[in-house]
DNA sequence: GTAATTTCCGGTAACGTTACCGGAAACGCT
DNA sequence: AGCGTTTCCGGTAACGTTACCGGAAATTAC
């Protein structure tokens, strides 16, 4: 009882050999009805269950994905959610490591998924990494590869992602039909490319309402609240300081919005502010925060269903690309004129 | 160079045998020194990575840890990286599982886990569980199973928890101190063990104050947000309303404090609040919210810690029980009497 | 120079599983 | 009855690794 039981065991007990066992076990065509019946009823009583490492030493294939994040905030953790649904739901078990961002921490994640022999990987790279030769070395050993998430040019192989030129553009458009004149923006490291995108959408939104764009209303700075806060600081003691702050990250929102606190200013009337997520606590602060909003569980979802068909199709599917479509959620921070038809949260 | 390079592979090209290279590489005495240095020049050459299937076979451990806790919020996702940091360090590797707070769920994840071959568990049960069965038959093959954050005097192992008792306490006696006189308790589930610490903490700082205990200003109602808002709500609505409301979670605080503002009272000045974790956004709300913290980061790693001894010691470790303190966090709304010494944050 | 010891290495079996092959027994057909 | 076909099963090798054993060659001891 201490032991789970073997292959070998049944067989030994119904005085068979282990080809047929094995054979019953699998339901394969050539065995008796009877003596399946048998197997089945002993490998049920002794409660038996296959072992994994035999079979998957065997087989060649562990029903294992990696999975590396560079962080499990609100998003991430929703998409790795999205992620381990579909992929339970598929026969597989999901190993999650994170990064914190860092290119080291990345590359021996990387190495210990490969020798624990993952199926493949699915990834959302760190904001850190510049080099991208740990993964095409997966690459060019056939193993699958899907990146999500954090996407960058310099790896070509199956994505999903947000819109996120789109997302920048409605929360900038948003925050123009509001009436407000000069706009700034927060946006993140210089070489992040789901920054850039979200800058883009912003200079998108400025130029099709004849805006012009200004360079120091862009400002790049780290992904978290305190460098916000700082910026934000400086940013509202210009000489002609903007009357709205359109962010990439609810964090940086928070920051933003400390900050404009510290400085007397009113949301919405003052200044406009939009974060993007839409992270619950947005809900909470005074004045509540207006965001962005992307499907993370359904990104998630759609990253894993993408893998699995790669795993069985395994014809090129490199090019493949699914871009999901975000949401604006107007609150109390960005809405300055009483409009009939904003969505409220 | 597509299929990575085994033991074999290198016994040819070296015209040598599998056990020596075997041999060589795990560095055992009886092998010539230089037939050692050639083997680990030809194995790094071919960047050989052992086959971590085939050793877990053979060796009957994997190197896995498998955690199932019943969800990824601020406290667990903190402990669980905790797991992770340590376990890494050892050269385990962690594989999490949600459980979702349901009983089933907890029973797929265990079954799954265990034919994963997991080397033991470390568990934190859901609320949901009555029945400990299914990790019973785990001690029973002796397994290595530690439980953490929710303990339960149903199962017997070793255990990392926090003083839940205290936490009560020093939140409750806060409370007293400033001067609150009618003091409700949102508690959660009856069943759920960390909920009653926590009561009895709050039961314990009423006494030792000589204050009476009144059963209708306890309230059990789930571990979230809208409950705690509509139970609020009865309790402000009742003929003689409490003055100060203890929670044991920063969730419930919230949906306490919405309660509150929705009546229009002030806090601290009509009415006291405090929450339990001190989670980030509660110092981000209007009032900020006191809170109870406790060590999660620590607590992780004290359980993985424990988990590792449990597995090389083998000698039993069952009555092994590790306690942290918590610690108090006070804010606005809780401070009605403006103190000299209050920690602020 | 023989015996005893050390040094080093190869062969084999095993971990638990599955794929493949070959063959015995049973059946169907004329 | 003789032949071919089907049905069912067992043996064997393999996945990549390691533990164990036995033995050849080299070294030491007298």
């Amino acid at each position: 009882m201490n032991k789970p039981a073997t292959i070998k065991e049944i067989a030994k007990q119904l005085g068979t050999s282990i080809s047929t066992v094995s054979r019953a076990l699998r339901n394969a065509p050539d065995v008796n009805a009877d003596t399946k019946k048998a197997v089945l009823a002993l490998s049920d009583e002794l409660s038996y269950q296959p072992n994994r490492l035999a079979q998957s030493l065997r087989h060649k294939q562990t029903h294992t994905i990696g999975v590396i994040v560079p962080n499990l905030d609100y998003v991430l953790s929703m998409m790795v959610k999205g992620i381990d649904e579909v992929a339970l739901e598929a026969g597989y078990t999901v190993m999650v490591c994170q990064s914190n961002e860092s290119f080291g921490r990345e590359m021996v994640n990387t190495r210990r998924l490969l020798d624990s022999l993952v199926d493949g990987f699915i990834i959302s790279v760190s904001s850190e990494t510049k080099s991208f030769e740990h993964f095409k070395k997966i690459q060019e050993r056939k193993i699958p590869l899907v990146v999500f998430d954090r996407i960058t040019p310099h790896l070509v192989a199956p994505s999903v992602r947000l819109d996120n030129e789109a997302g920048g553009f409605i929360a900038t458009e948003h925050l123009i039909e509001q009436g407000y004149k000069r706009i700034a923006i927060l946006a993140g490291p210089k070489n992040l490319g789901i920054s850039n995108s979200r800058l883009e959408g912003y200079l998108n939104a400025l130029k099709k309402h004849k805006m012009k764009r200004e360079n120091e209303l862009i400002i790049h700075c780290e992904f978290n609240q305190d460098y916000a806060f700082f910026a934000t600081k400086e940013l509202l003691a210009m000489k002609k300081r903007p009357d709205a702050i359109c962010t990439i990250s609810d964090r940086m929102a928070i920051g933003a919005m400390l900050a404009i606190k510290e400085k007397g200013l009113r949301m919405p009337q003052d200044i406009g502010l939009i974060g993007f997520n839409n992270e619950p606590a947005l809900s909470l602060v005074t004045p509540t925060i207006s965001s962005v909003e992307q499907p993370s569980f359904e990104i998630g979802k759609v990253a894993a269903k993408l893998f699995i068909q790669n795993l069985h199709n395994s014809e090129d599917m490199s090019g493949v690309e699914e871009v999901l479509k975000p949401k604006l959620f107007i609150r109390e921070s960005s809405r300055k004129i009483l409009q009939r038809n904003g969505r409220l949260k």
